[in-house]
DNA sequence: GGTGTGACCAGCT
DNA sequence: AAGCTGGCCACAC
């Protein structure tokens, strides 16, 4: 057939799966972008989630993109911010230690999108 | 319709 | 041990 087989990703629009998992982060938490790609199934490719989160700039209405680092708790986006500690300053605001632009508890504040 | 890009991650040398 | 390359999928031109 030509169907195209494809299991999931039928979803309406992958922004929107980022930003649902992106908005469900409670304060004081964070997570990855493998996180988020690896529950959307998308595990080895990561890099449209910051890609998402990107577009997600227009719309961050309420989608807290500066509780998702990279796997190593590195503010890689905060350069995205319009800042440069803008990223930083939110974190902290939100109890959330940050060094050099690195989280320092990142593995001890590391939410999963299966844990909500 | 094809090509390029992207806030990454994991593996290899 | 550290640095580099490829891969991966979605969106814009």
């Amino acid at each position: 057939m030509m169907m195209d087989q494809f299991p999931v990703k039928n979803s309406p629009s992958f922004f929107e799966n980022v930003y649902d998992i992106v908005r469900r982060i409670p304060p004081g938490r964070i997570t990855s972008y493998g996180a988020i790609a690896g529950y959307l199934g998308l595990c080895k490719s990561a890099r449209m989630v910051g890609w998402a989160l990107n577009a997600a700039h227009s719309a961050i209405d309420g989608i807290p993109a500066h509780r998702v680092v990279n796997r190593t708790g590195a503010l890689t986006g905060k350069h995205h911010f319009g800042g440069s500690v803008i990223m930083q300053q939110l974190l902290e605001n939100e109890g959330v230690e940050i060094e050099n632009d690195q989280v320092k508890n990142f593995r001890q504040l590391f939410w999963d999108p299966r844990e909500g």
